[in-house]
DNA sequence: TCCGTTGTCTACCATTTGGTAAGTGACCAC
DNA sequence: GTGGTCACTTACCAAATGGTAGACAACGGA
């Protein structure tokens, strides 16, 4: 249920999908959906868990020292396992990413939400980049700015398609490194 | 008429902006819009037009020789000029940006508009590249990318707001010198 | 066996939405 | 003056939407 509402926001946008159609998607009455979630609103609420439920531990994963004690480990590589397991999740899975953006245009109510369904998880990263030596606040710098600037990115290509340019395959690779260039930059 | 439902569109997005609210905006009768656009969705495209007109002009502008003729200028300043040019609408008119984020969110439909309202004004200014010995195929390219990647910027701003960090003037000016860099690579 | 809980349904409802039909006054050409 | 066009209005309407109220069956424990 929270999965189909989630691609369902994500696809057609909160407003653009009623509760109708999501039901009848799940082979299901509306009222069903009410059941377990008081208002749309809640819906989105829990979607919005949902989603970052998800992205929260792919980050705490791609944070954590891959198997045992790591001790002082490379931080720069461990800001590239990162990015590009945020990468990854954009491409693997696009919707958490669009619903960000969405969540985002939904103005600040449904952001509120957002900060605070996503802050004890990102607490969580950070503690486990702050034992390998990365300073804190540096740390949730750099992981919110690689999800944001993987949402931007994403908005970037899809507004390049929509005038009529198709991205190749090289150009997302030159972006990626530009973004851990930035993303390093922000660590010194 | 159209600078209302223009802001209206970007702000509070198309579906949950209801003719309705934008005529009370107006003073007037929903009729009175309904009048001068025979639907909700062609209004949309007269939106697109006024929005796409104006950030043309801006493009063209920009890629036009300042003043007489400006014999082999250097194509890298013309770029820096279109991108601080875009740069500069999206700090002005931040509905201009949003809007066509909007666009593309709102699927094919409106994308072919959006294309198809873009597409003269582009040539124009590629045209006026062209004169100072850019290839046409890289400079459609460039023009383009630049209005995508301030979207994306602008997209990527506001997820990092919405997740709790205010970005610093300093991160500004360094996307600005990013973007720049991605774009003259585009033109060698 | 009976009862309360749980999950789903049918039946409604008020409101909003985009859109149609028809009217009204102002102005302008003849 | 008269006819016609223009700009805008009032009066409706069908459909969709989020949400409420309550019925109904299944099931598990006392």
């Amino acid at each position: 249920m929270l999965e189909t509402a989630l691609t369902g926001f994500a696809q057609r946008g909160y407003e653009a999908t009623s509760l109708d159609s999501l039901a009848s998607e799940l082979g299901v009455r509306k009222q069903t959906i009410l059941y377990y979630f008081s208002s749309k609103e809640e819906l989105l609420r829990g979607v919005i868990g949902y989603a970052t439920a998800e992205l929260a531990d792919v980050l705490g994963r791609a944070a954590a020292p891959a198997g045992g004690l790591a001790g002082a480990a490379d931080g720069h590589q461990r800001i590239r396992a990162i990015v590009d397991s945020v990468f990854r999740v954009g491409a693997r899975r696009p919707e958490l990413i669009v619903l960000l953006r969405e969540v985002s245009r939904l103005g600040p109510s449904a952001s509120r939400d957002l900060a605070a369904s996503i802050e004890p998880l990102v607490a969580q990263a950070v503690g486990a980049l702050a034992a390998v030596g990365v300073d804190p606040v540096r740390s949730r710098r750099i992981l919110l700015s690689a999800v944001a600037k993987v949402v931007g990115l994403a908005t970037e290509v899809e507004v390049l398609r929509d005038l009529g340019v198709q991205p190749d395959r090289g150009s997302l690779r030159r972006r990626r490194r530009e973004l851990l260039v930035f993303l390093e930059s922000e660590l010194v």
